[in-house]
RNA sequence: GCCAGAGUGGCGGAAUUGGCAGACGCGCUGGAUUCAAAAUCCAGUUGCCUUAACGGCAGUGAGGGUUCGAGUCCCUCCUCUGGUACCA
């Protein structure tokens, strides 16, 4: 075996890890535990991308490398195979979606299992799977038998509801509904996001700009009855948890900002007759702010209660109930119309709209509570009715939305807020431009001079003690639309009873656990159809209409989406194969939380928020120790195609420089002066040259052409195949490239050329240890088993302290480049002493395990590296004995300085000052300062 | 608009967190080897000025500041990427 030949050494030794099991994980971990988990994909038809195997080979080297210090590691692979994506390419490759989804999940098998993986494949799961869903299931009905304690903030049995009185007394009925009201997964009849081109109604996350996030298909609102997840019950423990893990800031934010979580207050605005405010303040002082607003006042919330001085209208939303009660009889057909056209607009007409704001006249007044003056209502959509009381005060002078309205509607504007310091101070105080910011109160009564935080603790205290009005804290986040009408998804585990006429009796049954699971059944066709029915209301009655113990029953025919089967697999693997319990207490206990989790920051907020619901509503029933499930998150950053110039060509086949070309209305690019469309074409690299900041074209160097990478499309036709690069490089050659590229979270754009230098680098450690001339498997005659020379010693201990340190940190672009700086060295050394050559194939092994098992073999072990103990260094020997060290004047690079590591700081200064080239510069000028770092610079400050 | 993150050679990217900017790789140039090529090995490679050799000046998106010293810290601005968008 002269070359090194990857597509003979790599099966090889996949094969020898498979029948070894040499990643199996053990039941129960030794003394440290480690629990690596990547996100695993969905089984596309596509196959594997290249963006799958960057964030698999950052897990699998860090499994490596702690197996061979000693921990117990977890690291299992499964499929997230049901829902949306699976089920379209099941219709549109025609084949039934159990079927298309095994032939996907091989492929995906396969092509991880080829890359080398070290994952225990004896863990593997599919959401698909019946004896997985069976527990899917389970969880759904203990959420369904979950009610939120908000005094205990915790999640309790729903036989543990304090049942009030008057509710018990009116029967069994009636206890029921009051319980149905409080559970975690519930039924309602909501306004929902329904997408007629996907046949299913969607959640809020899954709606992009009034869009499907899958597909870009329109979507509409449609009141249907759905399954909802109470997950707003655990905004603030969602919210506040997060401090509790180790993520990136960014992801944290994305979903601070998706629960968005504000603080302000509640105020009631008095809308009965005005005669009677004095004994409506009186009762309200007496009484205090009700828990439910009665029928006489509006309550609105707000973020700036330090603003209610400036408050000249107030704003309903057109859904509000009270939009009829409040409107007069001169305004009736204006409102009307307008709640109308408000109802009939789909979300993305209502934010298309956004720009300009509409809104009309209710002809009623309110009464603000702070100065008694009487208040304009209207009703506007740009007060929405699903956050907050869906009623606000508005404050134009100092809110940007509420300025714009009042500048269309010729409504006063009041400046009750003073910034210290602002160049257009006499404008604002004119109300002729809005302030959003913070201040000191003026026009506010009492309260003119307090500073906007004062203020508000302030008046919620006044607010408070005269009953008018507490704090409030809202949040962005919605329940969790939990139904689709979609044939692929896990069946909802809930009985609808039947009367005697078929009819439904509005009981619930869910189904016995020990009855579970509750498979899908056969359908002909289980297309969607573009109606709210779902697809399961077709299946055989022998599945749809169970009966028990005489009574007759509908099963639920919604089933769950996609991102059920994600929100609890973490926990499966611990315990994959218990058909007893969804993971064994003990077990979950011994390996929870997952350590480290890897994958792509499109899951911020949907897969991961969703997982942590589950995970608190099952921590709070006691069925697992840990509040948060994923203690250290990180996001792989997108792998881009190769960089591509782009030059825009006008229609006469002119060239237009870049920066003369912008987009028109309806996105195509065009001429910024003469607005003539233009098309874009690729460059080659050769056509195009780096002139300043930009390139140009090499033919008309006033013409500046795009340079970029774009993101891998098959449209585009920059998608990289991974079956390709292992055919051309090898498994070895795409890990370490990908763990090259740059750092793991940053987006890195491909290049072939860079795949061929870090094969080039295999090639040259196995050319390094092996004889290359020789016909079989033998070292090379340069290594020796002698002692390392004292300087083969320093290089190598540097290379393992900081290898060492780059795989603790993640770091593997640098922890390449120090191996390569290794190979560099001892490729150029006539004797290489065979313990080093050994300790480099250990530092290498994490990353390219094939090759490196291969010359470990070869070096004369029979066994394999995976547990072989990791390589240490002497810190006396990553020092040099004599260090050079620079010496400036003034803060220049003058000259350097060769002495001893740990010489003292006087001898450094002497031997800097004396240093010839220093001369020149220090002559004939005074020494005002020394600077001396130890080890690190001299530095003179002359006058 | 708002919230994150990022701007360093021809390219991907390093820089122990305030201490020699450009590690390592790609590409390119030259050389060795070869009948020739591939492969391999060696040397060079930020720009400008200058030298026989040395050396000097500038330089991390732009401008300002702090410091003996700034890619790194502070202020203002520009560009790009991702997220989000009437959430009161």
């Amino acid at each position: 075996m002269p070359r090194y030949n990857p597509a003979q050494i790599e099966p090889k030794w996949q094969a020898y890890w498979e029948e070894n099991q040499t990643f199996r994980a053990p039941d129960l971990p030794g003394d440290e535990k480690l629990y690596v988990l990547d996100m695993f994909p969905y089984p596309s038809g596509d196959g594997l991308h290249v963006g799958h195997p960057e964030g698999y080979t950052a897990t699998d080297i860090v499994c490596r490398f702690e197996r061979m210090r000693g921990k117990s590691v977890l690291h299992p692979m499964g499929f997230d195979a049901f829902g949306l994506p699976a089920e379209e390419h099941a219709i549109k490759t025609n084949t039934p979606p159990r079927e298309s989804t095994e032939r996907n999940v091989a492929t995906f098998r396969r092509q991880l299992k080829m890359l080398g993986f070290s994952y225990d494949w004896s863990r593997e799961l599919s959401t698909t799977d019946v004896d997985y869903f069976r527990w899917t299931q389970w969880i759904f009905l203990l959420l369904f038998d979950t009610w939120y304690d908000t005094q205990q903030r915790r999640g309790r049995p729903i036989s543990e509801l304090p049942i009030p009185a008057e509710v018990q007394d009116e029967g069994e009925e009636a206890v029921r509904h009051y319980q149905n009201d409080f559970r975690l997964a519930f039924q309602s009849d909501a306004l929902v996001n329904w997408c007629s081109k996907l046949g299913t109604v969607l959640a809020n996350e899954e709606v992009i700009d009034g869009k499907s996030e899958r597909g870009g298909y329109p979507v509409t609102r449609l009141p249907l009855r759905q399954w909802m997840l109470r997950i707003t019950e655990y905004a603030d423990r969602l919210e506040q948890d997060l401090e509790l893990v180790n993520w990136s800031d960014s992801i944290k934010a994305m979903q601070r900002e998706w629960i968005g979580r504000s603080t302000g207050a509640e105020v009631d605005f008095l809308i009965g007759d005005p005669a009677g405010e004095a004994a409506w303040r009186e009762a309200r002082a007496a009484a205090g702010f009700p828990r439910k607003p009665g029928d006489d006042v509006l309550r609105i919330y707000t973020t700036r209660p330090d603003t209610l001085y400036g408050a000249t209208y107030m704003v309903i939303a057109p859904e509000h109930p009270f939009v009829e009660r409040l409107t007069t009889a001169a305004q009736q057909s204006s409102v009307t119309e307008y709640c109308q056209q408000a109802a009939a607009k789909s979300d993305l007409d209502r934010t298309d709209l956004g720009k300009e704001k509409t809104g009309v006249f209710t002809g009623s007044f309110a009464i603000n509570p702070v100065n008694g003056q009487p208040v304009p209502i209207w009703i506007a959509d740009y007060v929405l009715i699903s956050y907050g009381t869906g009623a606000i005060m508005a404050v134009p002078a100092h809110d940007t939305r509420d300025f714009e309205f009042a500048q269309q509607f010729e409504i006063p504007i009041i400046c009750v807020v003073e910034p210290a310091e602002h160049e257009q101070l006499d404008a604002i105080r004119r109300g002729e431009v809005c302030l959003a910011g913070s201040g000191t109160a003026v026009n506010s009564g009492q309260y003119d001079g307090m500073t906007t935080g004062e203020f508000k603790t302030r008046i919620a205290a006044d607010l408070r003690a005269q009953g008018l009005g507490q704090e409030a804290v809202n949040y962005k986040l919605r329940d969790w639309l939990f139904s689709r009408q979609r044939f692929w998804g896990e069946p909802f585990p809930i009985l609808h009873e039947l009367d005697d006429a078929g009819q439904p009796t509005g009981h619930l049954k869910p189904v016995d656990a020990c009855d579970l699971p509750v498979d899908l059944p056969y359908l002909e066709d289980y297309k969607p159809h573009g109606r709210p029915e779902p697809p399961l209301g077709k299946a055989p009655d022998e599945w749809l209409y169970p009966v028990i113990d005489g009574k007759k029953y509908r099963r639920e025919t919604n089933t769950m989406p996609q991102w059920a089967g994600s929100c609890w697999y973490y926990l499966r693997f611990i315990d994959p194969k218990n058909d007893q319990a969804f993971v064994d207490p003990e077990k979950e206990k011994a390996w929870m939380p997952v350590d480290l989790y890897v994958g792509g920051a499109e899951h911020a907020v949907l897969h991961l928020l969703y997982a942590r619901f589950w995970h608190k509503v099952l921590f709070d029933r006691g069925y697992v120790s840990t509040p948060e499930p994923f203690a250290r998150l990180i996001n792989q950053g997108m792998i881009l195609g190769e960089i591509e110039f782009t030059g825009f060509v006008a229609e006469d086949g002119s060239a237009v420089s870049v920066t003369n070309v912008t987009r028109d209305a309806e996105g195509r690019q065009v001429h910024k002066k003469t607005g003539a469309e233009l098309t874009g074409i690729k460059l080659a690299a050769d056509q195009v040259e780096k002139k300043g900041d930009s390139f140009v074209r090499k033919d008309d160097a006033s013409i500046r052409v795009n340079s970029r990478a774009h993101k891998m499309s098959k449209s585009r036709g920059n998608v990289v195949n991974p079956d390709q690069i292992v055919t051309d490089y090898g498994a070895d050659s795409l890990r370490l490239y990908e763990m090259f590229m740059g750092p793991l979270e940053a987006p890195k754009p491909w290049s072939m050329a860079g795949v061929n230098g870090v094969r080039n680098f295999l090639d040259r450690v196995w050319r390094m240890i092996v004889d290359a001339n020789s016909e079989t498997a033998i070292l090379n005659p340069a290594v020796k088993d002698v002692d390392p020379t004292e300087e083969q010693s320093r290089v190598l201990h540097k290379t393992i302290k900081a290898v060492t340190h780059d795989f603790e940190t993640i770091g593997f672009n640098t922890a390449i480049s120090r191996m390569m700086e290794f190979v560099n060295y001892f490729t150029r050394e006539a004797t290489r002493p065979r313990s080093a050559m050994e300790q480099l194939v250990l530092l290498l092994a994490p990353m390219a395990p094939h090759i490196c098992e291969e010359l470990w073999k070869i070096l004369g072990h029979d066994q394999t590296l995976a547990y072989a103990a990791w390589p240490t260094f002497d810190e006396a020997l990553t020092q040099d004995a004599t260090i050079e060290v620079p010496v400036q004047v003034l803060g220049k690079l003058r000259g350097k300085v060769t002495v001893a590591a740990d010489i003292s700081r006087d001898d450094l200064l002497a031997a800097a000052k004396s240093l010839e080239n220093i001369q020149p510069w220090l002559d004939g000028k005074q020494i005002v300062k020394e600077i001396v770092v130890p080890g690190r610079l001299v530095n003179f400050v002359v006058r």
